[in-house]
Formats: C-alpha cells, sequence, structure tokens
RNA sequence: GGAGAGGUGGCCGAGCGGUCGAAGGCAGCCGCCUGCUAAGCGGUUGUGGGGGUAAUACUCCACCCAGGGUUCGAAUCCCUGCCUCUCCGCCA
C-alpha cells in the first residue's frame, strides 16, 4: 500500500510508475475522494468537539442538580442542542465511512512503485540478465526431462498423486522423498549459518495476514481458502513470517531481522492450464525455503543484494548453474519495487527456469502490515522495509538436480554438498 | 464439546457512566542533592489522523483487544467476534 500523502504530493510519479506497470488505476478520482474525506473528518471532528463540550456542561450542572434553585430547562435546552449535533455527526460519520470504504478498496490495489533502477518495460522480455554463473553441461547423450528419469528411478509418483488429490501433485518416493528431506535440511542448514533465524510458521493464516503482505484483496483467485472457519493455505513462506510482526513497533537496535522458514505452498495455478503440466515445475503443493528480512529503509537495497547472493550460493554449492535477471516494470510483482529472478538451468527443457525471486518491498508491506520501527534517538515512527526470497523452492531444485546430474545410464549422480543429507552418493 | 475467569500505556497494575489518555509502581529520559555507590527529591516519557508552522510551538479529534449498540456523555453498561487462562470431557 501506498502512502496517500506520497500519491497527493507525487502524484505525476505515481501515475508514471502505474503506466509503467500497465495499470490503470484512476488517480485523480482517487485524490478526490481523499480531499472530501478530509473535509468530512474536519467536520465530525469540528461536531464531536462541540458535542463534547455541551456534555460536560451538562455534567456540570447535573451535579448542580442538589440544589433547590436549580434550572432544569437549562439541562433540557442543552441535550436538546447536543442532540441535533448528534443527528449531523451521526450524518458525517457515515459519509465518511462510506468514502474511506472507497479509498480503502482503490489503495489496496494500487501496486507498488518500481525502484528508480528497475528498467521500464512491457513484459518479460524486457527482463535485463545481470549475470550468469556455470556452465551448462555438455551431454555425449540426449538429456531427458525429470519426469522421464523419475519415473524410470521410480522416485516420483505422479500417476498416483492424480488419483489421490488431482494433477498438478505429485508423491515423492524413496531416494526421491530423501532428497527433498535433504534439500530441505541443507538449505535450512545454509540460511542459518549466514545469520537467519530458522522459523517454522502456520500454514494456515487468516485474511488480515494475506492482506499485509498483498495477496489479497487482488490475487483471491490463486489462493487455496478454507470456509469455515476461514482460512488460506500459504502461497509462501513470506505470508505468515512477514505477518510475525504485523502491528508491532520494533526497536532500532532489533533491526535488521532475518528469518528463514521451510513451509509447503499451495497455489491455485488458475489461468496457467496449458502451463508446465507435466513435472515437477508448476504444481498445486510445493515445498520451498524462504529468506525473510525486516531492515532500516536506508539498507533495504544493500539487503537485497545481500540476500539475492544468500539464495545464488545455495545453487552454487549444489553446482547448478543460473543466471540473474532484473524483473521490468511489466514483469515485476505487485508489491515489490524490486525483484531478482533467479533462474536454474534445467537440460530438459534446454532454458532456464525461475527457481528463485528475491524482492524488496519497501514499505508497501509494512504499511499494510502496520510493521513500525522506532528510531533511539528521534520521536515517532517509522515504516520497516521488508526484504523476501526463495532460498529455495524444493521442487525445482529436485527437478534440477535430477536432469543436471543425470548420467547415460539412467541414474543421478547426488550434489556433493547433499551426500550426508541423502545418506548416499547416487540414486539408480 | 461443556463450565468459568480475563483482555487497560514499554512492563506490572488501579479504575464509581461525567472532572480519565487514564491513579500507583517499575523501567526510561532530564534536572537537583549526596565527596564514590545505593538511596532521596522535582520534572518528564504512547500511537494515529486533521488544522497550523519554514520547522518547532500550538490546537482539535480518535485510540483502554476488535466491531456494533445504549446514553447528552462509555475504559466503565449491553450484544457479537477474536485471543488468553482454569476446570471437566474427548482425541492425539
Amino acid at each position: 500500500m501506498l502512502d496517500i500523502r506520497f500519491i497527493r504530493e507525487n502524484t505525476a510519479l505515481v501515475k508514471e510508475a502505474l503506466q509503467n506497470r500497465n495499470s490503470t488505476i484512476d488517480i485523480d478520482a482517487l485524490l478526490q475522494l481523499e480531499n472530501s474525506r478530509r473535509g468530512l473528518q474536519q467536520q465530525a471532528d469540528e461536531l464531536r468537539s462541540r458535542r463534547n463540550i455541551i456534555s460536560e456542561e451538562i455534567g456540570m450542572m447535573k451535579r448542580l442538580q442538589l440544589k433547590p434553585d436549580y434550572n432544569t430547562d437549562m439541562v433540557k435546552d442543552k441535550t436538546a442542542e447536543v442532540n441535533e449535533i448528534a443527528e449531523a455527526l451521526k450524518e458525517a460519520e457515515d459519509k465518511l465511512k462510506s468514502v474511506e470504504e472507497k479509498i480503502a478498496s482503490v489503495t489496496m490495489i494500487i501496486p507498488n512503485i518500481p525502484h528508480a533502477t528497475v528498467p521500464v518495460g512491457k513484459d518479460e522480455t524486457c527482463n535485463v540478465e545481470m549475470r550468469k554463473w556455470g556452465e551448462p553441461r555438455l551431454f555425449d547423450f540426449q538429456p531427458l526431462n525429470h519426469w522421464d528419469i523419475a519415473r524410470a528411478l521410480d522416485i516420483i509418483d505422479f500417476d498416483r498423486a492424480a488419483k489421490i488429490a488431482g494433477a498438478r501433485f505429485a508423491i515423492m518416493k524413496g531416494y526421491g522423498a530423501r532428497l527433498e528431506r535433504a534439500l530441505m535440511n541443507f538449505m535450512l542448514d545454509h540460511n542459518g549459518a549466514r545469520g537467519y533465524k530458522e522459523v517454522l510458521p502456520p500454514i494456515l493464516v487468516n485474511r488480515e495476514s494475506m492482506t499485509g503482505t498483498g495477496q489479497l484483496p487482488k490475487f483471491a483467485e490463486e489462493l487455496f481458502r478454507i470456509a469455515d472457519p476461514e482460512f488460506y493455505l500459504v502461497p509462501t513462506a513470506e505470508v505468515p513470517v512477514t505477518n510475525i510482526h504485523a502491528g508491532e513497533i520494533l526497536k532500532e537496535d532489533e533491526l535488521p531481522i532475518y528469518y528463514t522458514a521451510y513451509t509447503p505452498c499451495f497455489r491455485r495455478e488458475a489461468g496457467s492450464y496449458g502451463k508446465d503440466t507435466r513435472g515437477l515445475i508448476r504444481q498445486h503443493q510445493f515445498n520451498k525455503v524462504e529468506l525473510v528480512k525486516f531492515v532500516k529503509p536506508e539498507h533495504s537495497y544493500d539487503e537485497l543484494e545481500g540476500l539475492t547472493a544468500d539464495a545464488e550460493d545455495i545453487l552454487r554449492q549444489l553446482g547448478l548453474p543460473y543466471r540473474v535477471m532484473l524483473l521490468c516494470t511489466g514483469d515485476i510483482g505487485f508489491s515489490a519495487s524490486k525483484t531478482y529472478d533467479i533462474e536454474v538451468w534445467l537440460p530438459g527443457q534446454t532454458r532456464y527456469r525461475e527457481i528463485s525471486s528475491c524482492s524488496n518491498f519497501e514499505d508497501f508491506q509494512a504499511r499494510r502490515a502496520k510493521i513500525r520501527f522506532k528510531r533511539t534517538d528521534k520521536k515517532g515512527t517509522e515504516f520497516v522495509h521488508t526484504l523476501n526470497g526463495s532460498g529455495l523452492a524444493i521442487g525445482r531444485t529436485v527437478a534440477a538436480i535430477i536432469e543436471n546430474y543425470q548420467q547415460k545410464d539412467g541414474s543421478i549422480t547426488i550434489p556433493q554438498v547433499l551426500r550426508t543429507y541423502m545418506g548416499a552418493d547416487v540414486i539408480k
């Protein structure tokens, strides 16, 4: 959420940002609403002030009531007067409330302003490659897709998962399950060693949490929802972990705060029916280890570089070639100011695929979730900046390992760093 | 699932329907005093919004879990929800 005052004072900039994001929100209409909101608030405040004064007078008179010469009519007059005020106040309050609701319905769906370093562009073709690491392996045989390899080794069962749940689910079996668990532990240990505190949060959350990080109200169709009682399945650990500090005022010396969390993630994948129908790339349920930071505003862009480097290091440790893409204005997510996608090389698809997305949200989520901090020597509070990134998506990492480490005989070599976690060097 | 208790400021804790943004204590900050330390004395310390200012000052409104209601007036009364705690039952 943007600060309405910021919108008021930087209207041109906001409009330009929205245009670059292919958004069509009417800012002028919003500002008109905001104007009338302020007028109504003044009106209501004024009425309340008068009411409070008269009510106090009535109180004083009532105390004098004990005396015989007390004038009853005065109380009656005052009461009549205050009743008139109350009526006008009610009207003003109702109007105010309705205007506030209208304003909220708009501000909640205004996307974040892209950072100045974000390239302007209409879609993903305008994203900019920042760097590349590792050389895609040269195969002396035709490399296979991970689902074919996994099926042959009987380590992933998509068919029976479909029977149990439906399309876009998988059963990990034997060393497949073991690999999934090894990656989870490896990633959590890796992140822990880099200063992230491990947390294991709820994966069902309430509406407020989903609103705080920006999934709601705009992206309800992406979420699995439990109707009664109302809960949402998290699409990413970003939601519960960022909301850990919702509504809090942190002390300056508590910052920065780094968390890492493993959670399953649940996504409807509505509107992607034809895409990635086979394999682990696009599942309704997948595992992910997430990195989340709460930082002071002046550090957030350095922190974004650091967070991205932390995620990249996991791929380096695993020996998986990747590249880092800077997303353009047309491709960046709703809540983010700046995002790097890390894409891993998949030999079976002979292309890079997103495996991590690292974003700085600046104060966008903090304002929604009311996450503030207080500087030691200053009065008042400020919003923190929040960041997060996958470190990493486990299902896609499994796919990448299977495809990059496949051997001619159909076996899979296990990356060195995972061998103690796996208790095996090879899957065959 | 049944029965009960409770949610007040950074923390503890009081609060009769009006004089309560809220006693008192602790902690913090600023002074004073005491040859050190401890104690003592005085003052001060919340959040959001509006107006105002170059910025302060100043001023108005709201906030005692949340949302409704009663009332001239609600932290205080009523209703609903959420959360916490105790006991019983049930399940792990």
